[in-house]
RNA sequence: GUGGCUAUGGUGUAAUGGUAGCACUAGAAUCUGUGGAGUUCUCAGAGCGGGUUCGAGUCCCGUUAGCCACCCCA
């Protein structure tokens, strides 16, 4: 098929099956976050490139390859968001939200852009939700976060959602931790992938989370950063796990985990997904248990104050995101159908002029009265009408005449039986309100 | 950024290198005021560019896109 145009790489249009799914996650989230006291912000799409560069962090891929950008015509460096949190703290800082009561709850729902090779679950144009509490410090608030994503996951009816935790410690303890980490994995770089050799001198922490088999091996005996917190971090982490007991969240800990943005610290945490994998047709040797991210977050303390020109109070925060598309492709996989509106049951045909300019002011007054009507109005001859309305599935059919129209009157006819009558259109609408019932 | 697989009407598919066919969908007629079946008709196709060959949907190369994996992440 040859196209004039098609949409970029990675970016997809969202029809209407794929909406419904938007629609029932969309709504989930608000209907969680609102009742946790969170409020709905939305920020630009665009931001200053600086934005996110340093509060994202200039070493992290994210930023060295992942960002959307450009100049505009009067010189700005602009950036498509390839992620909320700074976007929000940004918002925070410009409207003086620094002096509403803390903590300031916020979420937001909305497309992000990370210029990245699209595949499974990943697209260069893609939908996240977000919360983000800012302004308290207190493994509690980690926790709330934590449950707010765990409740929203719960009322998709998700199966099988697990939660990983660790602490990366903060200022005080990670650059401590980070070095003890480096002479390890020097003393046995030899044992390492290209790739984490590398990563020794730019990101150590990542070689951690690093998939291949030799590098595993090493990661499995590597000091955690558990055992080098100090005593401020451990404290909080030693809370944050007592409070996700409580909550009884199905959490497991993962001294691997490290988030791959800079400017987390202390509490992180991920959320997955697992499933069988039993795809159509024999897949070839594929793990039978798939873990699918569905979605992150952790504590960022000082991201507010980098962010600022001015010196700021401290600004203890906390948050996550989780990935729209991701979730839709764990509720397909756990057969979880999103709930699809009531089809309209009540078609209007209508013959001649006079029946057609009816019939456009009779379906806004079916509007009005919140009755949803299907028709067919491009269409003259009758049997096209009716076979359209067999298609669509309607339960009435209002047929409207040239006749009907100077009397007054209109035809419900059931689709069903086949079976007519004449009512009076002034009543129609009423007639049939109690039809639909 | 690296690698693997794939590419035929709107959709799903078929054709030892030799006439691009089928099904569904959509529109229409049969029936100019009455749907569901039948019949008939219509719209509509090789991603793009090269090469091999008498001849390419089919083989080769390139390219683009999609899917998938690595990487990274949501």
């Amino acid at each position: 098929m040859k196209l004039k145009f098609q949409s970029p790489t990675g970016m997809h249009d969202i029809l209407s099956e794929e909406q419904k799914y938007f629609k029932k996650i969309h709504d989930a989230v608000e209907e969680v976050a609102e009742f946790y006291g969170f409020k709905r912000i939305e920020t630009p799409i665009l931001e200053e490139t600086d934005l996110f560069s340093r509060g994202i962090g200039l070493s992290t891929d994210v930023v060295k390859k992942q960002m959307f950008s450009f100049r505009t015509k009067g010189g700005d460096h602009l950036t498509m968001r390839p992620e909320g949190t700074a976007s929000v703290i940004r918002a925070y800082l410009q409207n003086g939200m620094q002096s509403l009561p803390r903590p300031i709850k916020l979420w937001y729902f909305g497309p992000f852009f990370r210029y990245e090779k699209p595949q499974a679950g990943r697209f260069r144009q893609f939908w996240q939700f977000g919360l983000e509490s800012i302004g308290e410090e207190g493994a509690v608030r980690d926790a709330e976060i934590v449950q707010v994503l765990y409740a929203i996951l719960k009322k998709l009816r998700l199966k099988n959602i697990a939660i990983e935790v660790n602490s990366i410690g903060s200022k005080c303890c990670r650059p401590y931790y980070r070095k003890i980490l480096v002479n390890y994995f020097k003393s046995r770089s030899s044992s390492l992938c290209a790739n984490c050799q590398r990563r020794i001198k730019e990101n150590p922490l990542r070689i951690l989370d690093c998939k291949e088999e030799k590098c595993q091996r090493i990661v499995l005996q590597a000091p955690q950063t558990m055992d080098h917190l100090c005593r401020d971090c451990h404290q909080d982490f030693k809370e944050f796990l007592e409070f996700l007991d409580e909550l009884e969240l199905p959490y497991s800990l993962n001294p691997h985990l490290v988030r791959g943005l800079d400017y987390y610290g202390k509490s992180v945490f991920e959320i997955f997904s697992s499933s069988e994998n039993k795809e159509e047709g024999q897949e070839e040797g594929s793990p039978a248990l798939s873990k699918n991210a569905l979605g992150g977050g952790g504590r960022y303390d000082g991201l507010a104050e980098l962010l600022s020109t001015k010196k700021e109070n401290d600004t203890p925060s906390t948050g996550a995101a989780m990935g729209i598309e991701r979730i839709i492709g764990a509720m397909k996989k756990d057969k979880i159908k999103p709930s699809h509106k009531a089809k309209p049951q009540i078609f209007l045909a209508q013959l001649g002029g006079l029946a057609k300019r009816k019939t456009l002011k009779l379906m806004e007054e079916f509007r009005k009265a919140r009755i949803p009507v299907l028709e067919s109005l491009g269409r003259d001859s009758l049997r096209a009408q009716l076979s359209a309305a067999d298609k669509a599935g309607a339960k009435y059919t209002l047929i409207l005449g040239q006749k009907e129209a100077l009397k007054g009157r209109i035809i419900i006819r059931y689709m069903s039986t086949g079976k007519q009558k004449e009512v009076d259109m002034e009543k129609i609408v009423k007639e049939m309100k109690k039809l639909c019932k």
